[in-house]
DNA sequence: TCCAACCAGAGACTCCCAGTCTCGTAATCG
DNA sequence: CGATTACGAGACTGGGAGTCTCTGGTTGGA
């Protein structure tokens, strides 16, 4: 019996808040800032959202939920194209949102434990499949961890993020990718069948932007 | 002719800083706080650093400097030494000074600048000489990356510390590096004698905290 | 038709904190 | 001794997150 929520109202938050953020820049944008760029009271925020920060995951998590696209077959070439949308996705205007969300994650732990669930592991996940798979495959170390394997694969462009000493962009993880394939690649070719021309070709080295 | 700065001032307000942060967490401290606990005026403080992250980068630092001390030989148990040393600055009290550093470095393009310049690119010089005497020994690839190894070797650890999805300890240290080595180890012995002792023994796999 | 329940936008308000300003005092040097 | 400057203390400013209040609108049931 009562009115319900209004869908629209939501959405403009989300892309008030998505595009303020990208523009300006993180920290420089208030609440009110966003509330008034969709045309929308305050309370309606605080309403559906319990912190601005609430707010910034779901506009960030919105962005990148709906590409299950397909991969490549061979495992190099699927986590090639993995790590290099992630580096598209950091070096776009939207990295704003998730160094922001980082940032604010450094300070409070409920936002840490949101943005880990919801955003970090998630990312995670299709990246596991693919290291899962070549192992299966016999193209991976038979006792690969994946876990750490992608840790090593994903972290240099994390810190690149985060930390601002090099550029993140897709010829980065071109490089990364082909200088850690060997430690995971599998060295004893034990029953597995030709695994040529998934190795890093000697172009992937040494050219980038 | 006039009065001179008070070390004992500066002392006591890196030394508070230091404690309260570690102990409260980040951004639960206030500058007054800092303030009030080093005896100090709060104009004291900001006559002498411009802000308060600066107030927490140099307490960092001092931390951190005077350790120059000798590494062992071989390249893999020197850079074992180093990622588990710098682990084990992630895991204690003091890894709470670097998260509210990258935290408001988000924020403050100067402050991130000075925290590359001054934390950052510090730390990573060792791991540079190291990495580079391994390779004129040719225990490691001619052809390495020395940037792109660091980050390799580092960054896991880094995002540990800012994600927090798995535990940064000693243990973490051993088993990335043993991960990571055959990607910067030399595999064609070209001209080079023994590198037998120094490659990853089979105990540094699988065994965590 | 009317009413209860709850959504909405608008904006005033509180609370907190980084950074500034002011004061009276105490060193230091010429 | 007097000019100069740092010092501790604490009042003050500005801005932003989150709350409260008000008025109005929309829904579904009686």
């Amino acid at each position: 019996m009562p009115r319900t929520r209004d869908p629209g109202a939501r959405q403009r938050v989300l892309d008030s808040a998505r595009d303020l953020i990208c523009d300006v820049g993180p920290r420089a944008v208030t609440v009110d800032e966003i509330a008034a760029a969709a045309g929308v009271g305050k309370q309606t925020i605080y309403r559906w959202w319990p912190s601005k920060s609430a707010v910034i995951l779901d506009a960030l998590i919105e962005l990148t939920d709906p590409a299950p696209s397909r991969l490549p077959d061979g495992t190099y070439e699927a986590m090639r194209l993995q790590m290099r949308r992630m580096a598209a996705l950091f070096a776009s205007r939207n990295g704003q949102l998730i160094r922001e969300l980082v940032a604010n994650a450094q300070v409070d732990p409920n936002l840490a434990e949101d943005f880990r669930r919801r955003f970090f592991a998630h990312q995670r996940v299709r990246g596991a499949e693919t290291l899962a798979a070549g192992v299966a495959r016999g193209e991976l170390r038979a006792d690969l961890d994946i876990d750490h394997a992608l840790d090593l694969l994903y972290a240099p462009l994390w810190l690149r993020l985060l930390i601002g000493h090099r550029p993140t962009n897709p010829a980065a993880a071109d490089r990364l990718l082909a200088l850690s394939w060997p430690a995971l690649a599998n060295d004893n070719p034990v029953p597995a069948p030709r695994r040529q021309s998934m190795k890093p070709s000697a172009h992937d080295h040494r050219h980038l932007p």
